[in-house]
DNA sequence: ATGACACATTATATGTGA
């Protein structure tokens, strides 16, 4: 099972790059962050033309994040995160589809720092950290996939030093975010490429994408269960290159079936 | 320190992004 996470960037203005990027890597759940559509704008007849279901959270000009399935009914869990009943911006959503429970997140940018959207960053990260802590130690593979706006390490930005201050650099975020890895989730990509200078986005101009000065931001976390079933993980750089592109590239995980449970395995969990 | 570029809007300049 592949599970995919896409900031799009606009999902209207990328559909074209969007649908030839489905086809070519046929993933079979996508989580996809930037929107930039209303609820009602979703490009849904288009995705279901090429194979894909979705549900979607919209917002007008801004974020909005959708989970597209061609491999199994998704049954929505959750929209928004919860922790603010003043949090109306369109950054999680959640569905369980194929056995998987699979979150799409879209985190707060956060800059300029300091200010009150940087401190909106670090309440969205505490917010996000109290409701992981539920999900981490399902018995079910949970992955939680997208935009955290965070390069965890020196290593995942081209040049550290001038990101020092920045708000998806700074020190307090990156502390949040090793706080969620210590919660026992696995950072996929990291965890296949221990060594790798591996970037996810890459700015429109001055050439950075051809000279490859990127950053990690966009991630997938896995709980035990799903990193037990961790067969594979990367950055699909080629949509990067195209015309009308995002600014951001897809990363995937592949997930190995679900083991067969064995008859005396059942017996055992229905006796129980 | 600044800017380069691109998205959206019942637009024609502005806010946001990273």
């Amino acid at each position: 099972m592949r599970i995919a996470t896409y900031n799009v960037n606009g999902v209207n203005g990328r559909l074209p790059v969007l649908l030839r990027w489905l086809a070519l890597a046929r993933p079979d759940v996508v989580c996809l962050q930037e929107l930039k559509a209303p609820q009602d704008k979703f490009p849904e007849a288009a995705l279901r033309e090429a194979g894909y279901e979705a549900i979607w959270h919209g917002q007008s000009r801004w974020n909005g994040v959708a989970i597209l399935s061609r491999s199994g009914t998704l049954h929505e869990t959750r929209r928004g995160l919860p922790g603010d009943p003043l949090d109306e911006q369109s950054r999680y959503i959640e569905a369980a589809v194929g056995g998987v429970l699979v979150a799409g997140l879209y985190l707060p940018n956060g800059n300029p720092r300091p200010g009150p959207k940087f401190d909106f960053k670090l309440r969205w990260f505490e917010r996000l950290h109290a409701h992981l802590a539920e999900l981490v130690a399902l018995d079910a593979p949970v992955v939680i996939a997208g935009d955290f706006n965070v390069m965890p390490t020196d290593r995942d930005v081209y040049v550290p030093e001038r990101w020092r201050d920045d708000a998806l650099f700074a020190p307090e975020v990156k502390a949040a975010y090793a706080r969620l890895l210590e919660q026992g989730w696995t950072d996929a990509l990291r965890h296949m490429h221990p060594d790798e200078t591996i970037y996810t986005f890459w700015k429109y101009w001055r050439g950075a994408f051809e000279r490859d000065a990127g950053l990690r931001i966009d991630h997938i976390l896995l709980n035990p269960a799903a990193a037990a079933r961790l067969v594979d993980a990367d950055v699909d750089r080629r949509p990067r290159g195209w015309e009308k592109t995002s600014d951001h590239a897809p990363v995937w995980v592949e997930l190995a079936p679900a083991a067969r449970k064995t008859r005396s395995a059942r017996r055992a969990k229905s006796a129980s």
